[in-house]
DNA sequence: GCTTAATGTGTAAAAAATACACATTTATTT
DNA sequence: AAATAAATGTGTATTTTTTACACATTAAGC
């Protein structure tokens, strides 16, 4: 992970944006990230406090337009590393927003993803005191369309990681299944089996066993662990079973 | 459905796009469907032949750009009704595509769906005979990126179709169970055990017995069923498993 | 009425998911 | 140093789901 302490942010302001988009003859393109982080056993999200009149005092999303000689996935990351100093994070596009009026400022289509990082390595909080890290379980009433564009990465993302190993993105390299099972029920909003989930991972033997065993615990420590990307290779399960 | 003659089908060249492409100073935004049938056992796509001269002599999916006041979705349907005469199809949103150099004409963003018709429905032939109905499974070197939009959305499907009951939308109101399972095995490319199949199915309990046989068959003909829809209402699997 | 070709049906075995309890380890308290 | 608190680490029995598999039945065509 590059950590940049964001001197290369260019500041854009919602104003600006609002500009660009009145100047336009067409479509204008944006980008919205909705930047996951995992904290004190909590699923987080990144906001940021809105600028424009019409939603003062709500929170939105991280996004920005398109500029027309940046792909889209460029674009994606540069907001992720506008706003948090890092790159090489996980991206995922969710989906494109694309109603007439779903923005104030005129014909704006977004295009959703979803990143998730390891939020320790989050190092901008100096820098711009507008963006929050915000529980998800408590995120209402955001500006624009940005709820919806929230609970449906939300929703993907929870699909997701039942799918692929997807968390270990948003845990330090070294950690333990407490940890990890933790991850999963925060974000799937449920309790798990602590017998059960550790047989599943094990079976899936995506784990290296570091032979360390965590510090600073105030009870019995648990040993850790360092996901396995290799072992993941070719581990995408073939399926032919129908579920509705 | 709405079916009509097509008579309405404004005639846009791909070489209109180009103009309209090269007049923008910002990005052009479009939709491109890839139109799923089934008829004769197989899936089929409904492709049109590019008349762009770098593509010349390939196939490309049925596209069209975003007009300013139009929402995204509502262009996906105006494409798949002026190219097939059919409203009310099921459409999907798959994945948006923004590489800055995917079209030769200029920088042309497009979102991606996938539509499921009833090919017995469709009744364009005589009015364009630029577009034809493809094997699913022979289709290689589409132009533009289009085959790795079609890839993807073929893909979509294939998953899509494991976890909701998409199928019907392929199939005649009144289908038999060996209908549906060819319909299955011909999205997933693979066999499945008759006896399982319909074992499932029934367990799902979202087929109406409509205490009719086929016709016109040469053998023993087989009951026909019609997918009740209200049956599926909250049929929706709550899930927790971790599967990768 | 014989042949052909597909429909319709049940059970046993294997695999996967779930429910569940107790001994162990470390830090802290007394 | 012993007792307590708090979490780790582990195995088995039960249930559920998935898979494999064979034969009698029906209608059409000859």
């Amino acid at each position: 992970m590059n950590i940049d302490q964001g001197k290369k942010v260019p500041k854009k302001s919602i104003n600006r944006i609002q500009q660009e988009v009145q100047n336009s003859s067409g479509i204008t393109l944006s980008v919205d990230c909705v930047i996951f982080g995992f904290d004190e056993n909590k699923l987080k999200v990144l906001l940021i406090r809105s600028d424009i009149t019409k939603f003062k005092e709500q929170w939105s999303l991280l996004g920005d337009l398109v500029d027309p000689n940046e792909d889209i996935d460029a674009a994606a990351n540069r907001i992720v590393f506008e706003r948090t100093g890092m790159s090489d994070v996980y991206l995922e596009q969710v989906q494109t927003f694309g109603k007439i009026k779903r923005h104030p400022a005129g014909r704006v289509v977004t295009v959703a993803y979803y990143s998730l990082l390891n939020i320790h390595q989050y190092s901008l909080k100096k820098f711009d005191n507008e963006i929050h890290w915000h529980d998800v379980s408590s995120v209402t009433n955001l500006a624009f369309d940005h709820q919806e564009i929230f609970d449906i990465c939300n929703a993907r993302l929870q699909k997701r990681i039942l799918e692929h190993p997807l968390g270990f993105n948003l845990l330090p390299k070294k950690f333990s299944l407490r940890e990890l099972q933790n991850l999963y029920e925060s974000i799937l909003e449920l309790k798990m089996d602590r017998r059960n989930f550790r047989k599943k991972f094990f079976a899936m033997d995506l784990l290296t066993d570091l032979e360390e065993v965590e510090t600073n615990v105030t009870h019995r420590p648990g040993k850790l662990y360092q996901f396995n990307f290799n072992k993941y290779q070719n581990k995408k399960k073939s399926w032919a079973g129908i579920d509705f």
